[in-house]
Formats: structure tokens, C-alpha cells, sequence
DNA sequence: AAAAAAACCGAGTGTTTTCCTCGGAATAAT
DNA sequence: ATTATTCCGAGGAAAACACTCGGTTTTTTT
């Protein structure tokens, strides 16, 4: 989150290097790396190869959600992972796994009222 | 969450052993016994040992919530654990963090809105 | 008094997830 | 050519998670 925010703070600046967004977080750039490359197959950066290459927001900042973000990286928002949609052996678990899905929901709400424009937006305030 | 959710249906029918939750949830008692250890430190539940013994609420079921279990368990609701407060190093960190923070909150309203008494009646409901 | 049922307790274990590194290949600008 | 960069697959160390094991103490029942 705190790379695509840098990404999205140079919104009209052109491609960002990893090698700037490592230095600016201390974020190792070959770890930074793998991260983008969930990004890019998620169709929220497209990278640019070679000198004066790196990525770009493939959509504007204030369309990019933060739950787009977390979703692309670490997959669907939510708290347990039981499929057993409607046809649980357990009640119990399944009166929890109501509660989790309430979570989850509430959780992914705010992941995506919150865009990168806005969270650039806090870290100029910030800086 | 589930083990508690017994141990509320049950609430006015005394203590209950952890072989009945253990049965009724198909967990095995000695992991149970483990996650009770963190209840009772919690003062959520009270043990009464011996034959005809087991695990009572501390408190009216409609008085403990979700959140109380879940911070019980396992820890502080909390999606980061960065506690440079106010002193960030990297303005872009402390963006993030206060979407980090709005997220946490937003768990525990939810988890702290329903109760072990809500998590029976479903339960119930749903048997 | 003996036996059984249950909570208590500390330590250990296998698996998964998380976070991260390494070495290289392809591509584009200088 | 050289340099800067993305692209890519394969690991790897450490922590978290989900448990197990072996025992002790307490209480009720027989």
C-alpha cells in the first residue's frame, strides 16, 4: 500500500522506478518486485521496461481502492475460508461464520472508500 | 468463537465439560483446553474442576461480545502493529496507517456489536 | 477409600504463511 | 555497447498457527 501510494503520488510524472520507491519506503526492490508483479496481473499498474522505465497507474489514482490493492496482493478480503455455503454440518459454525462475513464486509467497506488518490493526498498533508 | 457459542447455549444449564464442546464442534479437547487457559485469564469463563465440572461464563452471555472473545484469544484488533505514534519516519507509512486504523476500528464495532447471546440465538435459529 | 471426571499446566511439533533473497533473462534508452 | 529497468522462477529463514503430549490437581461419584 505504502508503494502503490508513492506510485500514485507521481501520478503525472511518468513511469516510477522501483529503485526510488525502494529507497523512499526501505523496501528491499526485489521484494518490491514480486509485489508488482501481482499488481500488474491484477491490471492496476503497467510496467515499463529499460532506462527511464518503471510503473504506472493503469487507471487514475481516485478510481484505485485500497481493497483493489489488498485484493490484488492478498487475495479475497476475509476472515475464514469455509465454503460449505449453506450446507454445514455445524450450526455453530455457521452462526460464527455469519459474524465473519459481517467483518469481512465491513472491513472490505472501508478498504474501498478510501482510493490512492486520497491516500496520496494524506501523505502530502503528512510530509 | 464456536466453543464459546456452546458454552452460551448452555449458559443456564450449568458448566460444561470441554468433551461436549470438543464433541459438538469436532475439536479436539486439548487444543480447547489451551484456548480456555486464554478465556479464564481473560475472566470471561470460570473452570470448576472435577466430575460434574467444566466451563461456565463469567458473565450474562448478553454482556460479552464477539470482540471481547476474539481480544481474549488472540491479542489486540489490529491489522499493523507500528507504534511509532505521531514520530513516523516515512509520511507515506503513517498514510497507510490511518487507513490501517480506520479498518481496526471498523472490526471491532462490528465484532464488539454482537454478543454471545446473539451468537446462540443464531446458533439455535439455525439448528 | 478408590475410582473417575474434569480443569490446570508447561513443553514440544508439524504445517502453513509471511516476508524476503538470489540469479538470471528480456527490453529499452543513452 | 552500456546501463537501467521490468520480468520471472526458484528457493529460504522466521514467525504464526493449529495443534499434541504427558502429567498434576481438584472434585464428585461409587
Amino acid at each position: 500500500m505504502r508503494a502503490m501510494t508513492v506510485v500514485a503520488m507521481h501520478e503525472e510524472k511518468g513511469p516510477v522506478p522501483l529503485r526510488l520507491v525502494a529507497e523512499m519506503e526501505a523496501i528491499s526492490e526485489q521484494y518490491l518486485e514480486q509485489i508488482f508483479m501481482g499488481l500488474r496481473r491484477a491490471n492496476l499498474v503497467t510496467g515499463q521496461r529499460g532506462a527511464k522505465g518503471g510503473y504506472t497507474l493503469a487507471r487514475p489514482a481516485a478510481t484505485i481502492t485500497a481493497g483493489d490493492v489488498v485484493r490484488a496482493v492478498e487475495g479475497p478480503i476475509k476472515l475464514v475460508d469455509c465454503d460449505h455455503n449453506g450446507g454445514c454440518l455445524r450450526a455453530h459454525v455457521c452462526a460464527t461464520r455469519e459474524l465473519w462475513d459481517k467483518v469481512s464486509q465491513s472491513m472490505s467497506q472501508v478498504m474501498d472508500g478510501a482510493t490512492l488518490h486520497d491516500l496520496a493526498t494524506w501523505a502530502r498533508a503528512k510530509s
